[in-house]
Order: C-alpha cells, then structure tokens, then sequence
DNA sequence: GTGCTTGCAAATCGTTTGCAATAGC
DNA sequence: GCTATTGCAAACGATTTGCAAGCAC
C-alpha cells in the first residue's frame, strides 16, 4: 500500500491516521517480514528522528485492537507483527529463529469457528516449530 | 504419575534424574494447567527451600530439548510449559489471560507433518486467541 | 482550551549469564 | 578427584508506566 491507500484503511478502521500511525502500518505493510518493534523502530526512526519506542508499542497495540495487524507469539523471546491477517502458518526454526509463512492446507478452514463453548474467538494461529533446511545442513557439515 | 512413575519416565528419555529435575517433572505433569516458571518456583520452594529460579529454567528447557514436556508461547508475556504432549489446541483469553485446552478437530490430524520444503517440524501448535466466556459475561454487565 | 497523541526517563519483570559451591560416581 | 548439576547475584532486554509536552479540532 502506498501512503494515501494507508490513510484511506485507517480511517475504515476507526484509526485516526498520524504521521506516526502512517509511518508504522505503511512499514509493516510493505514488510512482510514479521517485524518486531524494535526493527520497526530502528528502520523509521532516520526518516521521524523523534520517534520513541513507546510510541511504536502504543501504535501497534491499537493497529491490532483494531484488527489491521495481528500479533504473532511464536518466538518466546519477543512479539512480532503481520499485516497479513490473511488465513496462514508461521514456522519458526529453533535454531536461527528465522520465521518462514507456510500455506495453510484447505482442510484448516473447516476448523475456523468463531466460538468454541461459548468462548469468542478473534483469532486463529497455526505455529510450527522445527530447524530449517538452512540450519539442517550446516548441522550434517 | 507417582515419583517413580517419574523417575522412569526421565530415565527413558536420557535425563539423568536429580531431586531438582523430578520435582519440577512431577509438577509439570500433575498440574495440567500450564504453569509457568514462576509458579513452579513458587510451588516447589517451599518442599525445596534451596531451589533457585535458574534450575527451573534450566530443567525445563532440558525437558523441553528432551520433548518431555513442550513449551507454549500463547502468552506474549512468559512462556508456559504442558506435560500434556499428545495434539490439541490452546486458547487464550485476551482480557484474564486464562488459557483453556481444546479438542483439535479431527481434519487438524491431516495436516501434521514432518517436513515442508526440507523444513524439519518437531511441533505443531493451534492457537486460539479471543475473549473466553466468562469475561464475556462480565463486560456485558 | 480540551482531549487525544506523543515521547522521554524510569521502573518493571521475565529470562540469561558468569561463576562459585555442591553433589554424584 | 572429576564431571555434571545447582544456585546465587548481577546483568540484560523487552515491555510498561507516569507524566509532561505537543498537536488538532
């Protein structure tokens, strides 16, 4: 999305769009890398020097509240973010924590329910957790 | 499992069994509720006055490597250990944290695999992130 | 000028590390 | 006695909090 497309799905979420809010959907928009806060931080804070740290955290906080992005708690050591909130799996390789999106297979739709005993469900995560080839074949070396 | 239900259990799978490790084992196991290391310290403290919080961490992460017991990263703010190693979903309630086990649906078995793109999974995760019931009653008040 | 948003600095808390003390064979 | 295990204290790092400054309508 560029910048107007950004405001324009802000504002139909109910977000007030700042500099600041543009800035960091825009950013975890256009990377489809599983952005942490501290990368989305360093990458932004060139072109907004006053940015802070808590801003990020408040700014992504609310991106998810509002359901434009969704948290992802697959790496123990910190919580990372996805604006693609599309149907999807997330592997992580315990090796070099590197998070690869995986094809969730057809069958998964059938087990998307909004309510499982009377419990609400916002959301749906598939994780797996393994090495990568990379890491496998470093290990046979 | 009884305490030596336990220490077989370790023996199988190559721990070497220590007071230490067969406490915090048979904790894991008889509490089906997905302690988290705090809790296991707290519990355990009181039988084992000398416990530290590092041998906790470092015996679950040795179970963990053992696959014992396995390791859930549901919670963005620490991370929970089940001795519960056999499929089925976790849910998470957003608002009182609770975390309450699910059946996995049937069709969940066909999608378990070893590899994806020569990519090595040890474990796979369902997570269901939401409000839970109760706290559902409450904000309706 | 009132209320929302931002940003700094300090605090918090889960987790890790370095290293000395201890236990087991 | 040697090696593995434990435990303390300090360090670390991600995240939160309190509050003051800035911005927008």
């Amino acid at each position: 999305m560029n910048k107007e497309q950004v405001i324009k799905h802000l504002i139909q979420h109910e977000i007030k769009p700042s500099i600041q809010r543009i800035s960091i959907m825009k950013y975890v928009d256009n990377h489809r890398t599983h952005p942490s806060v501290d990368e989305i931080y360093n990458a932004l804070s060139s072109t907004l020097p006053t940015l802070s740290r808590t801003t990020v955290y408040n700014v992504l906080k609310l991106l998810e509240a509002k359901r434009v992005i969704q948290m992802i708690t697959i790496d123990d050591k910190k919580v990372l973010f996805d604006a693609n909130t599309e149907s999807h799996a997330h592997f992580i390789c315990k090796s070099c924590h590197k998070i690869i999106d995986m094809d969730l297979p057809k069958v998964i739709e059938k087990i998307q329910r909004f309510t499982i005993d009377n419990n609400y469900i916002e959301n749906t995560q598939l994780y797996y957790k393994g090495i990568c080839n990379e890491c496998l074949k470093q290990t046979k070396n």
